[in-house]
RNA sequence: GGCCCUAUAGUUCAAUGGAUAGAACGGAGGUUUCCUAAACCUUAAAUCCAGGUUCGAUUCCUGGUGGGGCUACCA
């Protein structure tokens, strides 16, 4: 039980006892104390002054005191204007973290018995990945294992658009200027290469605008399955594939399932005839097909074009059946930008008017842009931030702040790259991350990703500071222990953020948001820099203090590693 | 035009309807014979406007204003 909810059950038994008034526990509202007041936890009493017919501080008053009277933990009160400031009692802390010590897999809550799928990525194989993409790769990622620690079933899938016009457009340039180039003669990676050949397209369609037709001549020879159409389509989107591996491996992002457009666009025509058969949907008589949403506030959704082929919308329909029929679903989260909110809103509509009952267990995750100072990138103004450059860029001031510093002088040249990228990657992940998913968020190419203040080397390099004293502590064979002494006021701070984080686990997987564990590994790391600061650990004279300090940083950095790790961001013992 | 999202210090971000709106960067000033100064401490600085609901509103409602998005037989 988390001592919010210890204090609110008691404060309804305090109710019943003083006014005979049946309360919910729920109902109470008990919060963190404000760092000015003296406390632990705060009982709101405003809500309880109808049934105590009495003034705020009376009421806090009387509640305080049965509390104080009838709870053994509750050692003393003090109340503000209506708020009732409850201090718990050393025992009570001791005991708290002696549980959470205990907790092997503190964190980890308890099987839901559900199954999730999230679909995240999803990029298009006609350039490369960009800002806005990693924003959704590590969202996803990071939802993923959210809801991994919640106790759920996590399946993490991809859906590749390896086909369409956009493809075809790479294509046509690359046979047209490109003189036969391959990332092997170039050296240049893959997807940067198809990359250059969708700009190239851009300046010839500039030039002469008819090329457009052969490119959708091309896209019908697709179609058709011409064999070298086919050919060149394979060995391009090979040399994406290789190229986002690479990507993918530096961000440290995987996925249990990779659907491909091209195996999946003609999926979800026979839900259109079933509708249509159903009447929910309308044939006009040009052979389109139609969904009427009007009367649900949304306009008529194509379904099927007059020439009978389908469009995005009958893909993911038939995807969304296939996959909640093939991995008995629970839920399926979509990770996609908020520009797609119209077509989220529709899809759950359709399906829900075709009758599947899993309609609503659908979950548009929509993010907001990543913008610049001048706005949106746009690819011809040359602004697009591409991951590959940004990855790397992170890795080298990661490396220029720490020879700066010269404390990894000592360390293996192999073992330092390593910890160049984790930091540089920690940074630019937390950066994202802590920001709350569904905001537009803005990025500063010309200023780079700051490794100080609210960061994620802050947080690494709070980690490594705990690391370094318990190695020393180690060498000097000073063991921890989990009890045996009393708890100063600022390890009871430290405790009661820690004791929060099973809570923090379970609203972050709710909410869909990676920003609340940032919030919360930064707020513990704050807290331990203070503490570190003021604080004797290894010099302690009392034994069973500084066991007992021992074991506290030995569980803060065990809570750093799970919080971080919920970011995907690693955290190194030195740096 | 219609629909959706959004507005908080100079800047980037926080705040289940609760106390004196928190941080970080940047600004000003300070801390290292002491477990890692990527740290710590002090300081100045903000809720777009007008109403409403409430004991209490940054948060909920209405109306403005600014910003973004969607409104394709593209995906």
């Amino acid at each position: 039980m988390t001592a919010e909810l210890f204090i609110a059950s008691k404060a309804s038994e305090a109710v019943k006892a003083l006014y005979g008034a049946e309360t919910a526990p729920e109902s109470m509202q008990v919060q963190v104390t404000r760092k000015e007041f003296e406390g632990d936890y705060t009982l709101v009493v405003f809500p309880l002054l109808r049934i105590s017919h009495a003034s705020p501080d009376a009421t806090a008053e009387a509640l305080g005191e049965w509390l104080v009277q009838n709870c053994p933990e509750i050692e003393k009160f003090n109340s503000v204007k209506g708020f009732l400031n409850l201090t718990l009692g050393n025992i009570y802390w001791q005991e708290c973290f002696r549980g959470i010590a205990a907790d092997k897999d503190f964190g980890q809550l308890p099987p839901t018995g559900k199954t999730i799928m999230v679909e995240f990525s999803s990029p298009n194989t006609n350039k490369p990945l960009h800002l806005g993409h990693i924003r959704n790769n590590l969202l996803g990622d990071s939802v993923s294992r959210l809801l991994k620690a919640a106790g759920n079933k996590v399946i993490k899938c991809t859906l590749v658009n390896d086909r369409g016009v956009h493809i075809c457009k790479s294509m046509y340039a690359w046979q047209h200027c490109m003189n036969g180039a391959t990332p092997e003669s170039t050296g240049i990676k893959g997807d940067h290469l198809v990359g250059d050949c969708y700009v190239k397209y851009s300046q010839l369609e500039k030039a002469d605008p008819s090329v457009n037709e052969k490119v959708h001549e091309m896209l019908v020879k697709w179609e058709e399955g011409d064999p070298d159409v086919r050919k060149l389509w394979e060995t391009m989107n090979g040399w994406v594939f290789k190229g986002f591996d690479e990507t993918y491996k530096a961000l440290g992002i995987s996925f249990d399932q990779v659907y491909y457009e091209h195996d999946t666009y003609l999926l979800g025509k026979s839900l259109v005839q079933k509708g249509l058969d159903s009447g929910v949907f309308v044939k006009d008589p040009d052979g389109s097909v139609w969904c009427d949403l009007t009367a649900d506030g949304l306009d008529r959704k194509l379904l099927l074009r007059s020439d009978g082929t389908s469009v995005y919308m009958t893909q993911d329909l038939g995807t969304a059946e296939r996959r909640f029929a093939q991995n008995n679903l629970d839920s399926h989260i979509y990770v996609v930008g908020d520009e797609q909110n119209y077509h989220f809103q529709v899809l759950k509509l359709v399906l829900a008017k075709l009758g599947f009952p899993w309609a609503n267990q659908i979950f548009h995750l929509s993010y907001g842009m990543v913008e610049l100072p001048e706005g949106k990138m746009k690819s011809r103004e040359g602004t697009v931030v591409d991951a590959d450059d940004l990855i790397a860029q992170m890795k080298d001031e990661a490396r220029s702040v720490s020879e700066e510093s010269g404390k990894l002088a000592d360390v293996p040249e192999e073992q330092r790259e390593n910890l160049y990228s984790m930091i540089g990657l920690g940074a630019l992940k937390y950066f994202i991350l802590k920001v709350d998913p569904k905001k537009t968020m803005l990025f500063n190419p010309r200023e780079s990703i700051d490794f100080n203040g609210n960061t994620g080397p802050f947080i690494q390099y709070t980690h490594a500071r705990i690391c370094s004293i318990l190695r020393k502590a180690s060498e000097k064979g000073m063991a921890a222990a989990s009890s045996g002494a009393e708890l100063n006021p600022k390890e009871i701070r430290l405790v009661r953020i820690l004791a929060g984080y099973p809570q923090k686990v379970s609203e972050a997987a709710s909410a869909l948001s990676p920003a609340l564990i940032a919030n919360w590994c930064y707020d513990l790391a704050k807290e331990f820099n203070q503490y570190y600061h003021d604080t004797q650990i290894l010099r302690e004279p009392d034994s069973a203090v500084r066991s007992l300090r021992l074991a506290i940083l030995d569980r803060i950095a065990a809570a750093l590693r799970s919080g971080m790790g919920l970011l995907g961001i690693e955290l190194p013992e030195r740096m």
